[in-house]
DNA sequence: GCCAACGTTGGC
DNA sequence: GCCAACGTTGGC
């Protein structure tokens, strides 16, 4: 199967790109949606990943990455007490799953503002209005644009400031 | 801090 | 199965 594309939102706040980096591999655990569960039991080791921070004074895509384990049962989930815990969720039927990625390189911000300028994105999921999902797969099209022709451009709100 | 949009829960 | 209430996400 070709390689595919994902995005992964990540709070810098909890987890930044440099936590990452500083650290190589992370499971991806904690995740409680089940959209976003089914996208990563679909991940392949090898897989494209572009990290993206949310919730923050900079929204956008900060880094690349690649899927180096496929889904697994989230340890947490049987965490008692703890905040990802389902109190649902046995060792004979886990019902959450995660992947590890791996840390390949940190890029310049591209901000949540230049995807939105960009009409080739206009049909990224994370761009559709009230999407609130942390996992979305991304084209093939769509990575090429963000890693190579995007990264460490500035949009155009941000020429405008610069003026 | 606000609030729109979404997913989940639970009563019926 | 419906749907109102609630909690959460996430941009601004």
């Amino acid at each position: 199967m070709a390689r595919r594309y994902w995005l992964m939102k990540s709070e810098p706040g909890a987890y930044s790109i440099s936590d990452f980096a500083r650290d190589g591999t992370d499971w991806w655990t904690g995740v409680r949606n089940y959209q976003a569960r089914n996208f990563m039991r679909q991940m392949k080791k090898g897989d494209g990943v572009l990290f993206y921070h949310s919730s923050c004074p900079n929204p956008g895509v900060v880094g690349v990455a690649e899927v180096c384990d496929e889904a697994q049962t989230d340890p947490t989930q049987y965490e008692a007490g703890g905040d990802y815990h389902d109190p649902r969720a046995t060792p004979e039927r886990p019902i959450w799953f995660c992947p590890r990625i791996r840390f390949v390189r940190e890029i310049p911000l591209v901000p949540l503002s230049l995807l939105r300028e960009t009409p080739e994105l206009e049909g990224m999921i994370i761009l559709r209005r009230g999407s609130r999902l942390s996992v979305t797969p991304v084209s093939n099209a769509e990575w090429k644009i963000i890693t190579r022709d995007l990264a460490g451009k500035e949009g155009k709100a941000a020429k405008k400031k610069a003026k």
